[in-house]
DNA sequence: ACAGTAACTCTGTAGACAGCATGTC
DNA sequence: CTACAGAGTTACTGT
């Protein structure tokens, strides 16, 4: 379908800037979503493979909005990075509208949010902004949900589907929802009170196989049914190494997922060899170089620096969590440079942004997953092939799974090759997911009753597929009591709720009921030394998963429990309901951030608990929102917050107690707080008085800055 | 005597969202 | 809360 065809359709600014990009034709789903009424706000679910041009139909529809309509539009997907992407996208795109950007802690934009046409947001900043109160809901034109089939997952599809029906009572816009292939995009569809559309269409073709001892046993989009086979080029006995031979020699990209960390590096380990025979001389400069650059993102280099970027010099690359996120967008760019040859990684590049190879293999079919280990689900897998095939570069795409021995070979062709996708089904029947959005419910005003709460809880996707009335019923009862008990909401009237001051802080915070019950009863108990201030803050559900636990901290924990054994803090366990639990662990946690507040090394953090830099910046910076609350919570209660003030700003520079006055200043952090101190400059007044080993220590330039920041 | 390897035991396990106010080396 | 890969350790082999 030719793009010229929706001519009068819709805004011609719209056509103008898809044809701009060099898009002459839309995309199968694109004009099936075009026929059923895309342009004229019908709402649609889209359930379609990646690249198959899903955001354009989301664009569209905004544009559509904007232009043609008047009306405001915002895009909502789970992951900040895909918010990041697409903001920028669009921006590109339509320079004239005007466009902002919010997630967690970045505000992008220069009209802030109530002037801007076009916002982009992720699902739990969205809900956040619905707590603290917007004006311009019946301003909104358009809603586009991004990857809904996160209705489906435990953790986050419950604030997707708050968020969802919220949405669709209170405003009448357009509903715009982009699916991964599942096994029931048409009920979802149906409780969106929204057209289907679904395409299996794809840029790339993908054939899709089991690997066994060289042999790939495949299905391709042409042929039906009949399994065929090929021999792979290579002859490396271990399968992935045969498998990226084959890959090299059609001078093709590799992606390899595993299913832990370790696994993921020791994979990158065993195709570093073959992918650095292949090299020329041209490529491996430019990898020496990157080599270098992933290594100094850090002051001092952690042994996983070390190893990342002795693998990227020989044009491979592991990628997960760990990593810092300097070096994970550098090995993205180089890797769609064509410089990295093969990355071995968890999900993390599952999800989210997409990024391509040739070839993809997901070789760990099993995950450990709370009690053992546990086969993943289609959908999962589904979703890593979609990686396969780069539009621009390939011709076809190829996806694959390695059987250990003949046998499995069958199985997982007929459980992954052959199956159909799971349905997605919702997960927000449970209390302790549904405690923080009844508190949000009351807190906002949305809602006031068991009654109100209840019509509200039918509408979501969860009471259209299961009804459950009467479980509802006891659930929001169960919960409406904690709530009350806890303090957090007031009964008035006859059966009416109004959430108290401090309620409304809580749900504000978006810090669980439950943590924020721990952390007051624990200030109200009693003055916090430093250790305390951090176990109160590391022992709560946002600060999961916590840190391996040492010895040091297994006996510190001991001591202290005997110490304060007829106090709260050490002996509060009402904490079960979101299963496993290990107060150590949390104590464990406090510790590795007290080791920070010591000014220990990174790297030595990093061995000590056996973690990784990437792990301990998204601690540091949880603790950080964590301490925020607490002293948030002890301004309600009127507790002295001094204490966690100073924690906050040892935390946030990593320093210890006798620097604190130090770093006030601009230019300052904890490396020149600790250099000025060691030079017997202790205090802001005392660089007043010694201007000349200030500038000796900090050096010319440095040292006028910090001066004139005293005049 | 010692390198090489087979056979055993031991260890630890993916990811990423939220508040608020500004600036390190 | 218990499967599995990888790392580490020990026992055994052949020269």
């Amino acid at each position: 379908m030719d793009v010229l065809s929706i001519k009068g359709r819709a805004p011609y600014e719209i056509i103008e800037s898809i044809l701009q990009r060099g898009i002459q034709s839309f995309t199968p789903p694109q004009e099936e979503s075009i026929k059923r009424g895309l342009l004229s706000s019908e709402n649609i679910v889209v359930a379609a493979p990646t690249a198959s041009g899903k955001t354009l139909i989301a664009e569209i529809a905004c544009a559509n909005s904007i232009i043609g309509r008047g009306k405001k539009a915002v895009y909502i997907a789970p992951m900040r990075a895909l918010v990041y992407e697409k903001y920028n996208e669009f921006k590109a795109a339509y320079p004239y509208v005007k466009t902002a950007m919010s997630i967690g802690d970045l505000d992008s934009g220069d009209h802030g949010l109530q002037n801007c046409d076009m916002l982009f947001v992720s699902t739990e900043k969205f809900d956040s902004l619905l707590r603290h109160g917007i004006s311009w809901l019946d301003r909104i034109g358009c809603l586009v949900f991004d990857e809904v089939h996160m209705l489906g997952e435990s953790g986050r599809g419950p604030t997707l589907e708050v968020l969802m029906t919220k949405l669709k009572q209170t405003c009448s816009a357009q509903i715009v929802a982009l699916s991964a292939t599942i096994g029931n995009s048409d009920e979802i569809a149906r409780w969106l009170k929204a057209t289907l559309v679904q395409s299996d269409w794809r840029p790339v073709k993908l054939k899709k196989g089991v690997v066994h001892d060289g042999k790939l046993y495949y299905l391709d989009d042409r042929s039906a049914l009949d399994v065929e086979e090929e021999e792979l080029g290579g002859k490396s006995p271990i399968q992935e190494i045969r498998i990226l031979q084959d890959t090299m020699e059609r001078s093709k990209q590799l992606l390899v997922f595993y299913s832990t960390k370790r696994n993921a590096e020791a994979g990158a380990v065993k195709l570093s060899e073959p992918v650095e025979e292949r090299l020329t001389a041209e490529e491996k400069m430019k990898l020496e170089k990157l080599g270098e650059d992933v290594l100094n993102v850090l002051d001092r280099p952690t042994e996983q620096c070390m190893k990342l970027s002795k693998l990227v010099r020989k044009g491979v690359a592991f990628h997960h969590a760990g990593l810092m996120n300097a070096q994970r967008t550098k090995i993205e760019e180089a890797f769609k440079g064509n410089l990295i040859k093969a990355i071995c990684s968890t999900t993390t590049l599952g999800l989210g942004v997409n990024l391509p190879a040739h070839t993809v293999v997901v070789r760990d079919i099993s995950r450990f997953d709370g009690g053992g280990s546990e086969m993943i689900g289609i959908n999962e897998v589904l979703q890593l092939f979609g990686r396969a095939g780069r539009p621009k570069y390939d011709k076809e795409g190829r996806a694959m799974l390695i059987a250990p021995y003949k046998e499995r070979v069958q199985e997982l062709y007929r459980n992954y090759i052959l199956a159909k996708p799971e349905s997605v089904e919702s997960n927000l029947g449970v209390i302790p997911v549904l405690r923080t959005h009844v508190l949000a419910f009351i807190a906002e005003g949305f809602l006031n009753s068991n009654d109100e709460i209840l019509n509200f809880l039918k509408k979501t996707f969860y009471g259209f597929q299961y009804g459950a009335e009467e479980h509802l019923k006891n659930v929001i009862d169960e919960i409406a009591n904690d709530l009350k008990r806890w303090g957090f909401i007031e009964e008035v009237g006859k059966k009416e709720y109004l959430a108290t001051k401090t309620g409304k802080r809580v749900s504000e915070l978006y810090i669980d009921p439950l943590s924020a019950r721990w952390m007051l009863n624990v200030m109200e108990e009693e003055e916090l030394d430093t250790v305390g201030i951090l176990y109160m803050i590391t022992n709560t559900l946002e600060m999961r998963p916590y840190a391996r636990t040492t010895e040091e901290a297994e006996e510190m924990y001991a001591s202290y429990r005997y110490i304060h054994k007829d106090k709260t803090i050490y002996n509060e366990f009402e904490r079960m309901d979101y299963g496993y639990y290990d107060p150590v662990r949390a104590f464990s946690t406090a510790m590795m951030l007290k080791d920070w507040t010591d000014e220990q090394r990174e790297q030595d953090i990093v061995k000590k608990y056996k973690s990784t830099p990437g792990e301990i910046y998204s601690k540091l910076s949880n603790a950080d929102w964590m301490i925020y609350s607490a002293i948030e919570l002890a301004k309600l209660v009127h507790k002295s917050a001094h204490g966690m003030i100073n924690m906050r700003v040892r935390l946030r520079y990593g320093i210890k107690e006798e620097l604190l006055d130090l770093v006030r200043l601009e230019q300052i952090g904890r490396v020149r707080a600790r250099l000025l101190f060691m030079n017997g400059i202790k205090t802001v007044s005392d660089i007043r008085s010694n201007h000349a080993v200030v500038e000796r220590a900090l050096g010319k330039e440095v040292a006028k800055k910090v001066l004139d920041q005293l005049a």
